[in-house]
DNA sequence: ATCGAAAAGAGAGCAGTGCTCTTGCTTTGG
DNA sequence: CCAAAGCAAGAGCACTGCTCTCTTTTCGAT
């Protein structure tokens, strides 16, 4: 009896897994267009040949890393959302806007992957877009929160956009108000601008505490998009010790 | 005399100029990625090895088009401020704005090739500095003119950021004050993440109606710099409820 | 258990790439 | 005027993605 499809579907998975796994250390070490399908197959000891029986080209392996690297990204957003759980939610904003942050200086090459360029002609199938999402769920939840708790602020929504911000809630974001959906959309663009930034190295020679400098981006932009910052420092300069340590410090935001 | 070293020199610059033509044509067409030596080369009926006296490496040759690149950006960038010369400071940033956005979509792939991923294990040459500072240049020289004009609001600043913002400063925008430096520079990263998100198809199905999305978001980048928005359509100025303490308008500088 | 079909591996080969080296030719400058 | 320097071209190396053929292995029926 055993496995139904058993022993050689097995392997398949298997072997599926080990070109990926290898694809991805060549990945990370060199960069997408470096990656080579017959160094993989070379490294694992295989045909080139026979590799195409598992990818049928380069490209499909690309997506196949692709839709690897959004998941692992939208893990570490889901990861550093929970981290921050009792938080209020623009401190929950921040924590995963710095865990995706943190997840791209980890995997730079992976975030080029997804968030640089798209390589030559090609085109991500429709497959990418749920994994690709995740971040934007987050974030999406934090603002839902925000709202049902009545802490999200409402600022006036221009006539001509809201046709399209009253879309994009219905679409993706059924139980936010449109100006609140518009402007996640903006956050969540912004939030790459900075990161892709300082990842590619526009910020090189411009911003040193890049640290510092994201977690105040992501606050303002936490603010943009109608979160309200649990006594920043608001007309008064406080000393702001402003803990980068974990959770603890400020249960803030009790309401 | 005069022409030192007169046909031979000219000729090389035609045929650089002739290379990088070609070359522009095919990045165009293809993308960074498929930009081929030999096919240049081969376009231009010559042999490819000759290719190598004018740029020793394709990495050489992509640098060319990238410092290129910084500048047709750089050039739109100052060509749409001027255009928007007569209006407020606050509607010349969006303006910049929409000139670095209607550039990109102008010309995707060279927009890619100097935002996207950098490329394989090519790190930009300290020549592509200056030209890729110019839009840079650009909406500092806006909040300058408006910080001089007293139109610019100046959020508080948190005392950890103060540092950095402080050296910003002092780097490349020696008349602005800290917070306007460091609030610019997030912005300016900011704004490439929505050009960035639109162009890579990160939009695909989630924005529809991007030029109005993008004026608003311009326009929001604008207020969180500290530039007052005149009023433009839609609803009446309406209070903003904006927790971080601002609230502050004061004079709305005409000019 | 056997046999045929399906899946998987391996090798050769094609067309393309970046880049180097060598060989001739032309322009230039002393 | 002639050597030196700049330039073009060809051959060649090592590499790539990908296809095609051929052989071996494995699996599911009979």
């Amino acid at each position: 009896m055993s496995t139904a499809h058993g022993a050689r579907a097995r392997a398949r998975i298997e072997v599926t897994a080990a070109i990926k796994e290898e694809a991805r250390r060549q990945l990370a070490a060199e960069g997408a267009a470096r990656l080579s399908l017959r160094a993989v197959a070379r490294e694992l000891g295989m045909a080139s040949s026979a590799l195409y029986r598992y990818f049928p080209s380069r490209d499909d392996l690309l997506t196949a890393l692709i839709i690897d690297a959004y998941d692992s990204l939208g893990e570490a957003a889901e990861a550093a959302h929970e981290a921050a759980a009792g938080a209020g939610p623009a401190r929950r904003w921040t924590a995963v806007c710095e865990g995706v942050r943190g997840w791209a200086l980890r995997h730079p090459h992976e975030y080029a992957l997804i968030y640089g360029s798209p390589v030559p002609g090609y085109t991500a199938p429709r497959s990418t877009v749920p994994p690709a999402s995740r971040v934007a769920l987050v974030l999406i939840g934090i603002l839902r929160d925000a709202h049902r708790g009545g802490g999200l602020a409402r600022p006036p929504l221009p006539a001509d956009l809201r046709p399209e911000a009253v879309r994009m809630a219905a679409d993706f974001a059924p139980d936010l108000p449109p100006e609140a959906a518009a402007a996640m959309v903006a956050a969540w663009a912004q939030l790459f601008g900075l990161v892709g930034f300082e990842l590619f190295g526009q910020f090189n020679r411009v911003v040193e505490d890049r640290e510092t400098f994201f977690r105040h981006a992501a606050g303002q932009l936490a603010r943009t998009v109608g979160l309200e910052l649990p006594q920043q420092d608001g007309g008064g300069r406080t000393p702001a010790p402003q803990a980068a340590g974990t959770g603890g410090e400020g249960s803030s935001a009790g309401s």
